[in-house]
DNA sequence: TCTGGGGTCCTAGGACCC
DNA sequence: TCTGGGGTCCTAGGACCC
């Protein structure tokens, strides 16, 4: 590719991630319908070509697949071995450029500026040799796509997928949003491709030739910066050092709607439990507890319960989440629930409040500390309160031969 | 779209102040 | 206090992403 890059940025998109990841260590499988399951086998998380060709669709439920695709292989996600693989991949990637922006567990940002003169090799040839170098060591594919920023980038990515590559320099940015509708622009959903149809704008070149003013008016700002990149300029830069979370949250659904407020009250702190320990694995504090629900209809309600100081102690969200629970809604039916951790802020030298007793502290904290590493060991659920032991849905998996410790 | 779980960012509008 | 304008802060919730 000879042509003039003032700014050039790759995509780096897993194909298919989950199940490219099963295939890796099932060699068996490869040319069959594979698909990843989420957790209670709900729906399709990851699949493969062949699932994909015999009409399995997104986050489609897992009982229509299995009709569909009767003799496919179902499999539930093993998500510690992805976080795995997503890490050696980003590892690789990093070899490669010292900017490496990653995006999700399967996507990543790579800044190729000054790669071409440092490989004396075209991108091109530089995105071959790295996605050979990935399928050598993991075994899964790469897709890449390389344009001027990070959105145009992205939009080319899902051009030649699996296995795929495409460039698109700054003078071939206009053939290339012709060819796709505005929808396809990342940023720019079901309703917001809506809202711009009524307006007659419909391809993404429409969308990027439309007057600013316009833009503005009918997508605020963050249209405006999807505006600028369909344009070739740079609404978002790459960042090579991750930010530390703004929430932690964990939900899962019931295995049918219920309306027990026990039970909501009972999956809800098993979802503060993991909540907690993510945070306490970032080193934060949480201002903020919010308890999370979505009724039968879809919709969503949070409760939130403010702390007078920033605590990561165990022992005052699981009292929070008590007084939460009782301020539920009365006679709905409840499809979810779950625990949100907001307002963190980073764990380092905390205050002592005047007016805590120190010695209280201390055993909480070994508390906590003891809960932490023992459920480190054993798994998530050696470990848990009382409370949840009222779900069906936080059974320990895996464990079964042991008793958990009750707390 | 009939739908899983984990996130981010933006905006409208209410509460409150002078 | 029935009546302005202007500002800030905060919250809920929408929209979007993988």
């Amino acid at each position: 590719m000879i042509g003039n890059w003032p700014n050039t940025i790759a995509l780096v998109d897993a194909d298919y991630f989950y199940a490219n990841c099963e295939l890796a260590r099932h060699p068996e499988w490869r040319g069959k319908p594979v698909m990843v399951l989420g957790r209670l086998n709900s729906c399709i998380l990851a699949k493969s070509p062949e699932a994909k060709k015999a009409g399995i669709g997104t986050a489609m439920a897992a009982w229509d697949a299995r009709k569909v695709c009767p003799h496919g292989i179902f499999v539930e996600g093993d998500f510690r071995y992805y976080t795995l693989m997503s890490r050696r991949l980003m590892e690789i990637l990093r070899r490669w450029s010292p900017v490496v922006d990653v995006y999700s567990v399967d996507e990543a940002f790579m800044d190729l500026n000054g790669l071409r003169g440092l490989y004396r090799k075209p991108f091109d040839q530089i995105a071959r040799e790295i996605q050979h170098e990935v399928h050598e060591s993991l075994g899964i594919t790469v897709s890449f796509g390389i344009s001027v920023n990070k959105t145009l980038a992205k939009m080319a990515v899902e051009i030649n997928k699996p296995n795929g590559i495409l460039a698109v320099p700054g003078k071939g940015i206009d053939a290339f949003l012709a060819t796709l509708p505005a929808s396809e622009i990342p940023g720019i959903g079901f309703n917001r491709a809506a809202l711009l149809e009524k307006f007659g704008i419909r391809t993404a070149l429409q969308f990027a030739r439309w007057p600013q003013i316009q833009i503005e008016r009918l997508l605020g700002k963050s249209g405006l910066l999807l505006w600028r990149e369909m344009r070739g300029e740079i609404s978002f830069p790459l960042q090579s050092e991750s930010a530390p979370p703004k929430s932690i949250g964990r939900t899962s659904s019931f295995d049918h709607p219920i309306s027990s407020l026990d039970q909501v009250h009972g999956l809800a702190v098993y979802h503060l439990e993991r909540a907690f320990e993510s945070l306490r694995r970032n080193h934060l504090l949480t201002g903020e507890l919010v308890l999370h629900l979505r009724d039968k209809e879809f919709h969503i309600y949070g409760i939130p319960h403010r702390f007078e100081q920033p605590t990561d102690d165990f022992g005052e969200l699981v009292s929070a989440m008590r007084e939460l629970a009782s301020k539920i809604p009365k006679s709905h039916i409840w499809r979810s629930a779950g625990a949100m951790l907001v307002r963190l802020t980073p764990a380092t030298g905390r205050q002592l409040d005047l007016f805590e007793d120190p010695q209280k502290m201390v055993r909480s904290e070994q508390l906590t500390e003891a809960r932490l590493k023992l459920n480190e060991r054993f798994g998530r659920t050696m470990v848990r309160s009382g409370t949840t032991l009222l779900i069906t849905n936080a059974k320990p998996k895996g464990n079964e031969h042991r008793l958990p410790i009750v707390l």
